[in-house]
RNA sequence: GGUUUGGUAGUUCAGUUGGUUAGAAUACCUGCCUGUCACGCAGGGGGUCGCGAGUUCGAGUCUCGUCCAGACCGCCA
């Protein structure tokens, strides 16, 4: 027998028992006469104490041997100890040691196996094995599955079937590009790793099987982040006979549910908020709700005097950050170097300081008066003591530099408290895009997402003004989730590609199995997808995903760890009827 | 594809204007220590300064190239 308990299982009420433990050396300290090893598993330390008095004296020295890490089974008497330790699980008690058995040994680990290691990211990626064993690490995956169980439990109690769907699937040209994988059977063909199993649930759906989830791997073969993984996982669902409202009604609950078993709080109804408002007052399509900041367009305020760079915008924009009025000049100019940066690209910045007697002092006093200024201060909902920060330009960009500089300032304030969680339904997402260099549209969301059906007209007349029963969960300023409702038969199907630039024949080769199906009987059906990782990163209160995925790929698409992508042989490459890539020379 | 930051002991980092034998902390090894729990004390070993060229009397330090890693932009329906 390994062990009659867990390292974290033992109190005082075990005192005078006899137990064994197994798990690894968490560190030795040596006394001389007497000498302690922290003993860790999965579920906690136990202390074990060796003494002249007490122990047999090959066991102490063998105790004072012990290297870090090294794999231990241990007999011996729970006592009570001398000295408590009130800052630990199992500090009432220690083992009094009759037999280790060493089990395993191991070289000195690169890095510490502590809460708080030494190991940098790259060397914990390389020998992720051993940054498991540490607690910040090992508690995210159980946390992890905790929020799957729960996201399985939820959808499961309401009807929901998992069913799973292949991993080997066809390249589609449409949206990311796809991982694909080579056919030994099928020369010089090759499948595709699904980006999403969207066509498959809808099939689920013309198959009757109303209710669909399944948590799922997906693979995107784009370029990575700090929260984005080439392999991820979504909670994927579809429903048949549902209008949106059904649809954000089973996910308002199930998130809901979460929030609620994981933290205890308890939000009534999330709030509602459509794309265009969405854009107008926070510059993003994922506003953070959590802080105000809002966006105040200032074109009337602010274009009737002779500022050529007011005048000459598409787009004039304030918000008003709170107390920053303490910010020093040059504090305000490396703010001003911030947004200018490559990443960002504004050209500039113009602030008005709110003083605490009322009056306004700004960077544009030559061509505004305090009456235009106390107009703005009034459109932010600027306080004394506040900055309002102002930016222009061309409508798009400058939304987009105002939304980052808002998200920098409240980070900076400190207004992005990850203990508060504020979800926010964002709806009524145009359809298209048109993508400004080549002039073609793309779907928004993807090429099965149905227009709204008072906008189906607009298809022909005026294809970006219509919108879509799409709809994205947004947590704290990430999209956590995103759905339609879907379109479900043949005509609306085939005119939504050849808008996308499909002819035809392109269209049938891709989508005709799923157009085929929608002509014998396809219901109506919409769905959603959350993406776990990231719904389970924020749900834990942190930033990056990679510390929830027990084995996560760096920046590169690499793993570290086992090396891959690697290079196949000859023969390997032969045999899938692929030539070898000649290496440059 | 682009912008940017970094690469020095097992590890995390410092290293001034280009100038003697490249340091600290931690980890590791040895010894001492009767209540530790970030134990303490004393001692010790440990370096191709990512790699390659160049400038210079002299390069961890400056220049160019290259590789690797991080953050971000493009991209991610």
């Amino acid at each position: 027998m390994y062990r009659s308990h867990h390292c974290g299982a033992l109190s005082a009420k075990e005192i005078g028992q006899v137990v064994t433990l197994s798990g690894w050396v968490q560190k030795v300290r040596d006394q001389g006469f007497i000498g302690w090893v922290d003993l860790r598993d999965r579920y906690g330390v136990t202390q074990l104490i060796f003494d002249a008095e007490r122990t047999a004296p090959e066991l102490l020295q063998m105790a004072k041997d012990l290297g870090r890490e090294t794999v231990i089974k241990v007999t011996g008497e729970v006592i009570a100890r001398n000295n408590a330790n009130p800052n630990m699980k199992t500090g009432a008690i220690e083992l009094l040691v009759q037999e280790i058995t060493i089990l395993n040994t191991a070289k000195t680990p690169p890095f510490t196996i502590e809460d708080h290691t030494d190991g940098g990211e790259e060397l914990r990626a390389k020998y992720r094995y051993l940054d498991i064993r540490r607690n910040p690490v090992k508690n995210n995956l159980i946390f992890r599955h905790k929020v799957s169980m729960a996201v399985r439990k939820f959808l499961s109690d309401q009807g929901f079937i998992d069913i799973e769907t292949p991993y080997l699937i066809k390249s589609t040209p449409e949206g990311a590009r796809d991982f694909v994988v080579p056919s030994r059977m099928n020369p010089g063909q090759f499948y595709a790793l699904p980006q999403s199993p969207q066509t498959f649930k809808q099939l689920l759906m013309v198959g009757g099987m109303d209710k669909y989830f399944q948590i799922v791997k997906c693979f995107r073969d784009e370029d990575l982040r700090a929260d984005r993984q080439p392999e991820f996982t979504q909670i994927d669902c579809e429903m048949a006979f549902v209008t949106q409202e059904d649809i954000l009604h089973v996910f308002e609950g199930l998130t809901r549910s979460l929030l609620l078993d994981i933290h205890s709080i308890e939000i009534k109804e999330f709030p509602r908020m459509t794309y265009a408002h969405a854009m107008e007052t926070y510059g993003n399509d994922k506003p953070d709700i959590r802080f105000g900041m809002k966006f105040a367009q200032l074109n009337s305020l602010a274009q009737h005097r002779d500022f050529t760079v007011f005048n000459s915008a598409a787009l004039v924009v304030g918000i008003a950050v709170p107390g920053a009025n303490s910010y020093t000049r040059k504090e305000i100019d490396a703010l001003i170097d911030w947004l200018r940066r490559p990443q960002i690209g504004a050209t500039g910045m113009v602030y008005v300081r709110c003083n605490e007697d009322g009056t306004f002092k700004s960077s544009v006093d030559k061509f505004y008066n305090e009456e235009d200024l106390a107009s703005w201060a009034k459109a932010t909902g600027a306080k004394a003591g506040d900055l309002i920060c102002v930016l222009s330009g061309d409508t798009d960009s400058t939304r987009t530099h105002t939304s980052a500089l808002r998200m920098e300032l409240a980070t900076r304030l400190g207004l992005r408290d990850p203990k508060v969680f504020a979800p926010l339904w964002v709806v009524d997402f145009p359809l298209l895009e048109k993508d400004p260099e080549t002039g073609h549209f793309h779907a928004m969301h993807h090429p099965f997402t149905a227009p709204k059906p008072e906008h189906l007209a607009l298809l022909d007349t005026d294809p970006a003004a219509v919108n879509a029963n799409a709809y994205d969960l947004v947590l704290n300023g990430n999209e956590i989730g995103g759905g339609s409702i879907r379109i479900h038969d043949r005509a609306t199907q085939s005119k939504m590609l050849s808008l996308l630039g499909f002819s035809e024949q392109q269209a049938q080769e891709q989508f005709g199995f799923l157009m085929d199906a929608f002509e014998y009987g396809a219901p109506p059906h919409g769905g959603l997808a959350f993406g776990l990782d990231r719904l389970v990163a924020i749900l834990g209160g942190q930033e990056t995903i990679r510390d929830f995925i027990a084995f996560p790929k760096n920046n590169s698409g690499r793993d570290v760890m086992i090396d891959a992508p690697a290079a196949l042989d000859r023969a390997q490459l032969e045999e899938l009827h692929l030539s070898s890539t000649a290496k440059k020379i």
